[in-house]
DNA sequence: GCCCAGGTGGGTA
DNA sequence: TACCCACATGGG
């Protein structure tokens, strides 16, 4: 299957926002949109995450890791059966029991630590209240986030994006190796850089900064694998620059 | 058998 | 700041 990056009629609209102006529009964010549309075109809408709660979502996010989300499914499953979805649910779990359910995640053991911490803080602060942790002021509850042990950047911002519906950037793996291989960060680029690449040039918007993570893991998955990327199939290689045009 | 997967924190120079 | 390493399971 061919695809044609630059022939719009193909794409669902974006958000509004992003053709609204009548100033001058930048070059890098006229590429983002393009990558967007792109990728939008081919995979269609990504409706992600996968969580039916912001606990369950936010659960998720510290099991996923550096961890295939199949394994993460594994281990959600099995708090669930377990009726261990809820913060209060999950802190009457001993550390021995939280650990073997969610084993098939891997690092069990130090993610079991993690949302220990991420429990201690929603109780002790909060009252359990997840929505009011990842409400007011966006880059308060963000740093408060990133004070958990074993909240990082990544886990801060899909937690503060997909369960709190907040407009932050989510940069992942995936992320940094599609903009890698275009040529458009640096291979030393820092989780901040690349935040601010995105959040500097596109509106703050809450479903454009999901639905765009979510594309830039579908293209990672299926195209820009780390070994053997598929360019000539992917939807952005029209994107490519010369020196990284490969055969699939 | 080997490599990889939607990171993070701690240690060292 | 910039690396290096431990952390663990399951699928391709």
């Amino acid at each position: 299957m061919t695809h044609t990056p630059r022939t719009p009629e193909h794409f669902d609209p974006i958000p509004h926002t992003l053709s609204g102006g009548g100033f001058c529009i930048s070059a890098m964010r006229t590429l983002l949109e393009t990558i967007y549309r792109s990728l939008h075109g081919h995979f269609g809408r990504q409706n992600w995450w996968p969580g039916d709660t912001p606990f369950e979502i936010a659960v998720g996010a510290v099991l996923t890791q550096n961890t295939s989300w199949k394994n993460v499914a594994k281990a959600i499953d099995n708090l669930k059966d377990a009726g261990a979805l809820t913060p209060w649910a999950m802190a009457r779990l001993s550390r021995d029991e939280l650990e073997e359910l969610i084993r098939p995640s891997g690092f069990f053991r130090v993610k079991a630590r993690r949302l220990g911490h991420f429990l201690e803080y929603l109780s002790g602060e909060w009252g359990g209240d997840l929505d009011a942790a990842l409400a007011g002021e966006l880059s308060s509850a963000r740093e408060r986030l990133l004070g958990v042990s074993g909240i990082g950047p990544e886990t801060a911002d899909s937690i503060l994006l997909y369960a709190g519906g907040r407009p932050v950037f989510v940069v992942d793996a995936y992320t940094k190796r599609v903009l890698a291989r275009h040529d458009i960060i640096d291979d030393t680029a820092s989780y901040h850089d690349i935040q601010v690449l995105f959040m500097d040039h596109l509106p703050h918007d809450t479903e454009l900064f999901n639905d765009f993570h979510a594309q830039f893991v579908a293209v990672g998955k299926k195209y820009c694998r780390p070994k053997n990327p598929r360019c000539s199939e992917c939807p952005l290689g029209g994107l490519l620059p010369e020196k990284e045009i490969r055969s699939s």
